[in-house]
DNA sequence: AAATAATTGCAACAATGTTGCAATTATTTA
DNA sequence: TAAATAATTGCAACATTGTTGCAATTATTT
């Protein structure tokens, strides 16, 4: 079985296990995020498929993964709205997504720091924390 | 001097100090963000000043605050932009805007909160950080 | 108070995101 | 495995958000 068929089969895996019908966008869509090793935007799907899917399905493809807990967000302050591959440990009903966002300024990449810890942050009395989002910017490795 | 005067006077010397014309969108602008105790998307300034403004004329001045260090942007995961005021330490080419932000989940409101700090994060070799955004989610002092 | 400089608002456009519905595709059932 | 059912897709149409050029207005300077 070429490497090709492997992925396309553990991919199928995962939308079966997520109760997901087994389509070509999704599939697509998928790969896309497992060959990039950085966060996606809504834009890069147009031009990483050449505009094969229609923007709507898009949109609503990345809301399915994001609702069964297969992508996550990254928070940016701009427009584009950034998603990355959740790992195992994300259900549909609980994210477990306790790792840095690093943003290069060279590059404009955004990657998940999985190996770096979001540290445990001292609220004042009175606030509960749900979620920790952190993301840094600066140089990444490869541009520096 | 009334306490409204006396408001007045502290944006115009504000909008002086950073060499821009004191008109009468940015001041209002400024006192929105001043008398609000959170941070303000766009769609907020259309209804709180009843569209007395251009969208456009909306979009120039918060630029303009931008790029003179007198607000901040803070990250988010959906389409909306927010915007706060930054802390004097803040110039046109320093941003010290190292607090944590917090949006809580009940009222959709956003704060700064100043009195804490963003932790040192320990990244792995080869990065370089130049800026760590924090934004906590979770419910806030009055909502809880 | 006039001259100059900056800002505003309009029009027109571009990009991004959403909804309903009919056609297509995937899954289930027999 | 073919028909029935269920889900997904693509189109059209629209809503929202953000941008640019330019003429009219307003603020600042001389």
């Amino acid at each position: 079985m070429s490497a090709k068929q492997q992925l396309t089969e553990r991919i199928g895996q995962l939308l079966r296990d997520s109760k997901l019908s087994v389509t070509e966008t999704r599939t697509k869509i998928l790969e896309l995020f497992m060959k990039s090793n950085g966060a996606l935007e809504h834009a890069d799907f147009d031009k990483l498929t050449g505009k094969s899917f229609d923007r709507v399905t898009v949109y609503r493809t990345l809301q399915t993964f994001l609702d069964k807990g297969i992508i996550h967000k990254i928070p940016t302050t701009d427009t584009s709205i950034r998603y990355a591959l959740c790992k195992s440990e994300c259900s549909e009903h609980h994210h477990h997504d306790h790792h840095v966002h690093f943003k290069c300024e060279e590059c404009g990449n955004t990657v998940c720091l999985e190996e770096t810890d979001v540290p445990a942050i001292h609220l004042p009395k009175g606030y509960a924390a749900h979620n920790i989002e952190v993301v840094v910017s600066g140089v990444c490795k490869s541009c520096k």
